[in-house]
DNA sequence: CGCCTAAACGGACCTCAGTCCGGTTGCCTG
DNA sequence: CAGGCAACCGGACTGAGGTCCGTTTAGGCG
């Protein structure tokens, strides 16, 4: 993969036909999302759509995963945007357990809304990629200091990568789809989980 | 991927050729997984270092995950003989949450022994192959019946993808690598969650 | 021992993610 | 308006996982 450098927003202009293509290629992306199913979308496919290079796909987008996520940038926004400035309870104002409980349920609809697109955004290429890109850091950090104010005497570093990865779209989607698992079920199961975790 | 029948043991003989070249296989996989690191070996590289045909790599293992978890099978084996007839507190004899948290730490060590080759058979080519192959269906078995040992009142479908969703190699290897957790930090905060979801 | 067939073999081939680089173009400066 | 250059474009190329299918062989049987 290329050292990357994605839109960094100082970085003087945009150039018009860049960003032209960029749209292009979310769109293109978006549809064929849609109409075929994210796995059975080649690069190729969404490059060709788009009428673009591949090579220009690969320059804004980094890799496969990269660009599943910038699809999601919005909804992802309006998520931390949510959780980090929004009303309780997933925002601040109401006790860190009874938030940590509204973020799993937000995140449990986030996937089910978003799974296939999530799916591919989270199989990383390397291994651990999962863990640098994207919106991963933002969660932990949040996850972290709910665990901390909540109980100051629990491992909160541990605990926050632990209780994201019962959050993850690989196995939310296996719950979903091969566990028959409701989003309701699965959002209580949580619930009950956060409480014996931390104690509240 | 192919259709796959690996070797079920009623089906009449393996021809001598057959087990012949499984076993160079499985040597070859071994050295060049030592020598240069797992995700550096290609399954070219194994066919060639094996003196054999891709074809017939693919053929015996069907694909790269499956060909890592066969190379871990007799550590895996006996693994899951020891949590299921071997002595307490992992076999049975003690308590369920002593269980539950012995096999924990009992996978945690096999992941910390067994890392990279873990990473390559979880990491899955299609989403969700994770939880179909291997001996994840085991292991689940083992866990929703200790927590349901424990706690009736708990749903223990729910809670036996998730505990161990705590005990995926890419996770464990990331909390190990990226963010210098020791093996027994990861135990000690094993034990914690697992007192915590089931109460005891 | 020779035949026959199911099973195994092996390498050419396919697809697809990701890279490279020679040619092109937007945009800023004078 | 002309010139220069950094950024951008696009498609040929690479490498790896996985498949196909014509050829070979083990080993049971007469």
């Amino acid at each position: 993969m290329k050292p990357i450098e994605l839109p960094v927003l100082g970085a003087r202009h945009e150039r018009s036909d860049a960003a032209r293509n960029r749209q292009k290629i979310l769109a293109a992306a978006e549809r064929l999302f849609m109409r075929d199913g994210v796995s059975c979308t080649s690069m190729d496919a969404i490059a060709t759509e788009a009428g673009v290079g591949k090579g220009t796909l690969f320059r804004r987008f980094g890799d496969r995963a990269s660009l599943a996520l910038a699809l999601l940038q919005a909804s992802d926004s309006a998520f931390q945007e949510a959780f980090i400035r929004g009303p309780a309870p997933l925002g601040p104002g109401a006790g860190p357990c009874e938030r940590l409980i509204a973020f799993g349920e937000g995140l449990l609809g986030h996937i089910a809304a978003h799974g296939e697109i999530l799916l591919a955004a989270q199989t990383a290429s390397g291994p651990g990629r999962r863990f640098d890109a994207g919106p991963y850091s933002a969660y932990r950090a949040h996850v972290r200091m709910l665990i901390e104010q909540a109980n100051a005497r629990l491992d909160a570093d541990y605990l926050a990568d632990v209780l994201l990865s019962c959050l993850c779209a690989e196995l939310v989607m296996h719950q979903m789809r091969a566990q028959g698992m409701s989003v309701s079920r699965l959002q209580a199961g949580w619930e009950q989980l956060v409480k014996g975790v931390l104690a509240c």
